[in-house]
DNA sequence: GGGTAATTCAAACGTTCGTTTCAATCTTAT
DNA sequence: ATAAGATTGAAACGAACGTTTGAATTACCC
């Protein structure tokens, strides 16, 4: 009647449900017509209001990673504010950054689980607008972090931290996105299926464990790698 | 004289061709017309002689994963075998599951590198038919290597192994699979593009010592979430 | 060499995709 | 109240999708 005021902002709508959509089905395996009919918008309104499938996904991205990469770069201020100059613990460094990814999971206001599963799965998607788009977003943050890293570990040649950095992302990506997948595989069901506070709270305390015992791992056998690339720089002994 | 060869390699160039584009474009961005086109074949020879995508998507999978199964049960037999029913030392459990993974990496006639990143990428895939096929092709592998785990690592419960399986799962799928996805992230380009015995070789050296230190990194406090688990009921939310 | 099955081929099938159109409706300021 | 602009609605667009068809061609066995 009267209060059917059938305004509760179309393009909030659209963006919510394409952000459950992609997370749950791909990009490509979600339509323009799954996201309008779950948002109870008609077909045109995506294209009205952000121009394209593609300018839509880029939009469910950019309204959580603006918070990401800002409170990321926070984080690290404050630690090196902190340190007053000095190299910061590895343990403090991939707590700014998980610890920071991991809050986005506790609070529904920011995405929550939902976003966080998203973007893990993303990042393995294979569509080049995608990866792109991505590197974008993330190059300010990511330089910062691998800077920091160095820094805290002078002993290791920054390209293992780089690899290292690399298989971090990869094992907290496979946690958050593989909620289903890997445990399907694994056969066992981690009670990671519930959003909320819980998940995101379980998962850090099983994973960072794990990605500062990998980034402390003993250094491989350098010789005859160093030899291949050509790397003039010597392996400093660990 | 080809007795037993009574096609013109048609069924053996679809799969090579599928197999490349899926790990280059995945699933739902490769379509029959690129796959027929880059085998040089009939659009109909798909479905002549695999049935339909989905089938063929199998395939794909099925003439390496067969080897692949096997390869690391035998490997595990042997471990097993040696320690006359011992213990077995968790790198060794590693090197044999991951090992013979990064084997396929170096073989060509076994898919090399191609085959590494389609699986890795594949892993992450949302649709449902993939992942009920994954479950079934690694459920007897999986279960044979977490039983080895339970045993060598009997001071860590269970449920804590299976967490890092997980990760390490993850980590590799990444290292693999994320060639120049994440690389084009952390904004550093690490030498495994191209294909063939390094880029498997090199992967080894980096990735083991990182999975393992992951692995025995020490245990997270369990006070908390011990009481949570230790409870029979699965409390399974929808 | 003829008969039979296997395979290839061009063409079309029906469906779904992202996108566009344009009239109808709602919002807002004058 | 009314004009102007913003938003929504129903319908259709052309293109691309996976799949099917049926005739033409090839390979194989007796």
């Amino acid at each position: 009647m009267s209060e059917t005021r059938t305004q509760p902002d179309t393009r909030e709508r659209i963006l919510d449900a394409a952000e459950r959509l992609f997370m749950e089905s791909g990009y490509e395996g979600t339509s323009m017509r799954m996201i309008t009919g779950e948002a109870g918008v008609n077909l045109a309104a995506v294209n009205y209001h952000f121009g394209s499938k593609e300018a839509l996904l880029r939009e469910v991205f950019r309204r959580r990673l603006n918070w990401l990469n800002a409170e990321r770069l926070r984080a690290l201020d404050a630690l090196e504010a902190e340190a007053q100059g000095g190299a910061l613990k590895p343990s403090a460094i991939l707590e700014a950054f998980f610890g920071t990814l991991l809050k986005m999971g506790r609070d529904q206001s920011l995405g929550g689980m939902t976003f966080l599963r998203l973007l893990g799965r993303t990042l393995t998607e294979p569509a080049d607008f995608i990866r792109a788009f991505f590197a974008g977003e993330y190059a300010e943050v990511i330089e910062r972090y691998k800077k920091a890293l160095f820094r805290a570990l002078p002993e290791v040649p920054p390209e293992e931290i780089i690899w290292r950095f690399h298989l971090m992302l990869g094992a907290m990506s496979y946690a958050i996105a593989g909620t289903d997948a890997l445990q399907v595989i694994t056969g066992c069901e981690v009670d990671m299926n519930n959003d909320g506070p819980d998940a995101a709270q379980l998962l850090e305390a099983r994973v960072m464990p794990f990605l500062l015992g990998g980034l402390r791992a003993p250094l491989p056998q350098f010789q005859l790698l160093q030899v291949q690339q050509s790397k003039p720089e010597p392996t400093k002994a660990a």
